[in-house]
RNA sequence: GGGGGCGUAGCUCAAUUGGUUAGAGCAUCGGAUUGUCGAUCCGAAGGUUGCGGGUUCGAUCCCCGUCGCCCUCGCCA
């Protein structure tokens, strides 16, 4: 071992003694008689002096550049009086560099770690070695590092174990699609890469380990976000003997505790409870953003009695008016309004009728393309139902109920995020419980389950199940933060005939369910406990904790928004002899050997 | 699969309405410099303007295609 300390670590009580350092040069400052160097490694910087009377050590100090591999040792001194740096850790002292050893000429790099200046980030995926030793990059994944440690101590401490499961899976095509993987041994059969653990921690739940924890890689292929990988990072919980608030208090707990440790944030001991219901009502979304108000409201009945027919005939129709009222929102000019519009058009809605409270229209008036059609004892009526006054805004939307929820609840958040109303500083978590167990896919009028088909149904809502199976609540919650759903579990249905009774509701034949889950339901039968847990998002939640604007930020080694690694160019081409040990031949593209990996077609000759 | 943005030196960006030899900062190389810390000064080198085609007397600029990165809808808890 050659390092006495870290470079970012030096400290006043060292001085005077003989040190070893190790790292890369951050910068190179050459005075002629005396060089310094900025030597680098993941905890900071330290200033090295090279001195003309070391002789060959001193002619090394000169020629190192940009992110040479050195190990200096020497004797760290205090600078002079008005030679220190305040904008670093160890920027009182300096080591006078007596040794020096060049582990490693760099070449010059594709960008410079120390530079401020941004670089695009397909250059930073491609060099990446290079971009993790950013100061930025380096914390968050010290960061992470102590997220993952605390989570770990802290189920230990609360009776979990740690238990690892498969990687190789097997195919369960409900919900996201998988990555598949072919088997060797058996010819034309497959793995699958698990979506997430869930099954495999239901049984070691009736295998009796009674509290499980895993910080576990889940795999989607699915498109790619700002906020989602192919694979990514949850931690994943299973408790047995439980019920809902067990496992909100115990995750409570922690979320609590990582706050106050790593941001030195005390966050209230119990977080805002919500339903699903009412979180849709006021805030169209089942994952609000509770930072700022500017809720949807429901104007139906006034709307009805209004002239204006699109408000009527909607609300004739079983449908609905809703509005929210924007703060200021007066001020917005016809191109605004008119981009507001084709947005809501995106997002499902037929049109956006808006109505502006004074202004031209005149104090205590109405103004808009539809105002006419409202009387004035109608338009008070509206005034006090949105709390709209002068200079705001209506923004209306007539249609179905989830089409209003989910046009105002997308126009909320983006008029939010534009007029600046959320304060930025505050941490709004919340529950989101009750979910709806069940609801109709659209496109083949199906029952489909909304979380999984484990989720326990709510014990007053399961007399209705085949009644009225879209009134059943599930014993599912969900861990909103600022409006992203960082988190989501249930409580599992431990009881076989409940599960069958699901499964018959869903479409799911005996058979069926035998074929897909047979290990399952062999498990309910041999002496299931009453169970559930969650899972949190790993990437998602450190994001936040950072502040940064794309998971991207808090991995390591993240793919592009096409699922490749500009780093290792995966995924790539195989041998042909890998394909025929696994059976597979590649078809529908050209001759294997031509196939040209898509990212390499732009790559620049050398 | 759809919509949008971007692509110029190793990196970050300029380049008038389509007009002569495509510029600057940083990095690199050479020189100067004994207290800097985003050092400074002098000099040099560095370009298939992502790729392919088209329009034009002339294209970094306009058009078509293609590749890549990012955002977004669909998709996905």
């Amino acid at each position: 071992m050659k390092r006495d300390v870290y470079c970012g670590q030096v400290i006043k009580e060292q001085v005077g003694r003989q040190i070893t350092l190790c790292g890369w040069v951050a910068s190179w400052r050459d005075h002629g008689g005396v060089v310094f160097v900025d030597l680098r490694d993941r905890t900071g910087i330290c200033q090295i002096v090279f001195k003309p009377e070391t002789g060959k050590v001193y002619e090394l100090g000169r020629s190192l550049r940009n992110e040479d591999v050195v190990v200096v040792t020497g004797e760290l001194i205090l600078r002079q009086p008005g030679a220190t740096n305040p904008r670093i850790s160890t920027g009182e002292v300096e080591l006078i560099a007596a040794q020096a050893t060049l582990c490693n000429k760099a070449d010059p790099a594709p960008f410079l770690p120390s530079s401020h200046e941004p670089v695009s980030e397909d250059v930073r995926l491609k060099y990446r070695y290079v971009d993790l030793r950013r100061r930025p990059m380096t914390e968050a994944l010290i960061f992470r590092h102590r997220v993952t440690k605390l989570m770990r101590d802290y189920c230990d401490e609360h009776g979990f174990l740690e238990i690892e499961t498969p990687i190789l899976y097997k195919s369960t095509p409900e919900g996201a699609r998988e990555f598949l993987v072919p088997s060797r041994l058996s010819p034309g059969d497959f793995y699958a890469l698990p979506q997430s653990p869930q099954l495999f921690k239901q049984v070691l739940m009736v295998a009796g380990m009674d509290r499980y924890m895993q910080i576990a890689r889940c795999f989607r292929d699915e498109a790619l976000r700002s906020d989602r990988q192919p694979e990514f990072t949850q931690l994943d919980l299973e408790m047995s003997f439980v019920d809902r608030e067990d496992v909100i208090a115990l995750v409570t707990g922690l979320i609590r505790r990582l706050w106050s440790e790593l941001l030195q944030v005390q966050l209230p001991e119990r977080f805002p409870h919500m339903s699903w219901q009412e979180a849709m009502d006021r805030f169209g979304v089942d994952k609000p953003d509770t930072r700022f108000g500017m809720e949807l409201k429901d104007v139906s009945e006034t709307a009805a009695q209004t002239d204006f027919a699109v408000f009527k005939d909607a609300v004739a129709s079983g449908g609905c008016v809703k509005m929210i009222a924007v703060p200021g929102g007066g001020t917005l000019s016809r191109k605004q309004l008119d981009e507001l519009t084709a947005e809501a058009k995106q997002f499902g809605a037929r049109g956006l009728a808006w109505i502006k409270l004074g202004g031209d229209a005149g104090a205590g008036n109405m103004g808009g393309p539809i105002a006419k059609f409202i009387s004035p004892a109608l338009q008070q009526t509206l005034r006090t139902a949105t709390g709209a006054a002068d200079g705001d805004l209506l923004l209306a939307v007539a249609d179905k109920r989830e089409i209003a929820w989910r046009v105002l609840g997308e126009l909320r958040l983006k008029l939010g995020r534009t007029l600046g109303l959320m304060n930025e500083s505050s941490w709004n978590f919340l529950w989101v419980i009750d979910f709806p167990g069940f609801e109709r896919d659209e496109a083949t009028g199906k029952i489909i389950a909304r979380h999984h088909p484990f989720t326990s149904p709510l014990d007053d809502d399961l007399p209705q199940l085949e009644s009225d199976p879209l009134s059943v609540r599930a014993k599912a919650y969900d861990l909103v933060l600022n409006g992203v759903e960082i988190g989501g579990g249930s409580i599992r249905i431990h009881r076989r005939e409940v599960q069958s009774r699901i499964f018959s509701l869903l479409g799911i034949s005996p058979e069926e369910a035998e074929k897909k889950f047979a290990f399952l339901l062999d498990a309910l039968r041999f002496g299931a406990p009453p169970h559930g847990g969650i899972a949190l998002g790993m990437d998602r939640l450190i994001m936040l904790m950072l502040g940064r604007q794309s998971i991207r930020e808090v991995i390591a080694f993240p793919k592009t928004q096409s699922g490749t690694d500009l780093m290792t160019q995966a995924p790539s081409p195989v041998e042909p002899a890998q394909l025929a040990d696994l059976h597979l031949a590649v078809v529908g593209l050209p001759p294997h050997g031509q196939a040209v990996p898509k990212h390499a077609a732009a790559e620049k000759q050398p």
